[in-house]
DNA sequence: GAGTATAGCGTTATATTATAACATAATTAT
DNA sequence: ATAATTATGTTATAATATAACGCTATACTC
């Protein structure tokens, strides 16, 4: 039950902090821009934060996009499991946190019976405020 | 239930083929170069096909791979209703064709009672053949 | 605390993936 | 036949991501 949580080291901070500022996902090049006013100056620099974020579920990556976007299920302790639906017209993406979702994917067995370790589902569609106008 | 097929372009023939030939998923960029011999000479003309190929379902592209690959369910009705186990350690890609997970993932109403249109699932994990080696 | 392993940083260059733009040709619909 | 649509060929460039290298900070272990 221990809650084994390294600080974040500073450019994982910046990085995090950018990405968690933002409602809509926001992609790689667009948060180096954004934060070359703090000292980060190149790719690598963004990409290392990124993927270290990624693996310890502080954020996603939203694979249709290559954008990225902070977890809002309060830190996902399985990262790899994770479900968003996506606004074709507008691309909102918003997190689903369905427990029921979650267990019948988690669940799920291929036709030779094997279980996954985990999955990312993308779901389209038009968002509420799209439909209406 | 006439069943509406427009022939395939020169192009979209000879990269359609290319990708049926391949068991596992290939990336655009290779297709490209395998190509070359018959006649296409430039990546617009291959993502142009790909776009195409993808729309009418006769391939899918694998989001965390950027990669396609033949649709090998009879050419998805749903094209955009798409599911597939991807090994980690082998990148082997299989479209899974469950009809009750496709139900159950078309059927999904968010916490906001709205359905989507459409989806990518992709489950991750160790192949039988990597799993035994 | 010295030694060592691990993780992170900064930098330059480059690889990989994808699209813009424009002129032309083929196909399909009216 | 004309018009609209779809596809082609080409050049250039945009957007996304990683390799490689030397250095620094942090954590671990004896
Ligand atoms: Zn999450
Ligand atoms: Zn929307
Ligand atoms: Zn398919
Ligand atoms: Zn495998």
């Amino acid at each position: 039950m221990e809650n084994k949580q390294k600080p974040l080291s500073k450019n994982q901070k910046i990085i995090l902090e950018y990405i968690q500022k933002n409602k809509k996902p926001v992609k790689a090049y667009s948060i180096l821009s954004n934060v070359q006013k703090k000292g980060i100056n190149a790719p690598p620099q963004v990409y290392r934060a990124l993927d270290k974020l990624i693996e310890i579920g502080k954020i996603h990556k939203v694979e249709s996009q290559n954008s990225f976007v902070a977890c809002k299920t309060s830190d996902c302790e399985t990262p790899h499991a994770t479900a968003f639906s996506i606004c074709d017209s507008c691309d909102e993406v918003s997190e689903i946190n369905d427990p029921k979702l979650f267990k019948y994917l988690l669940d799920f067995k291929d036709n030779s019976g094997i279980k996954f370790d985990g999955y990312n589902l993308e779901f389209f569609g038009t968002c509420k405020s799209c439909e209406t106008s």
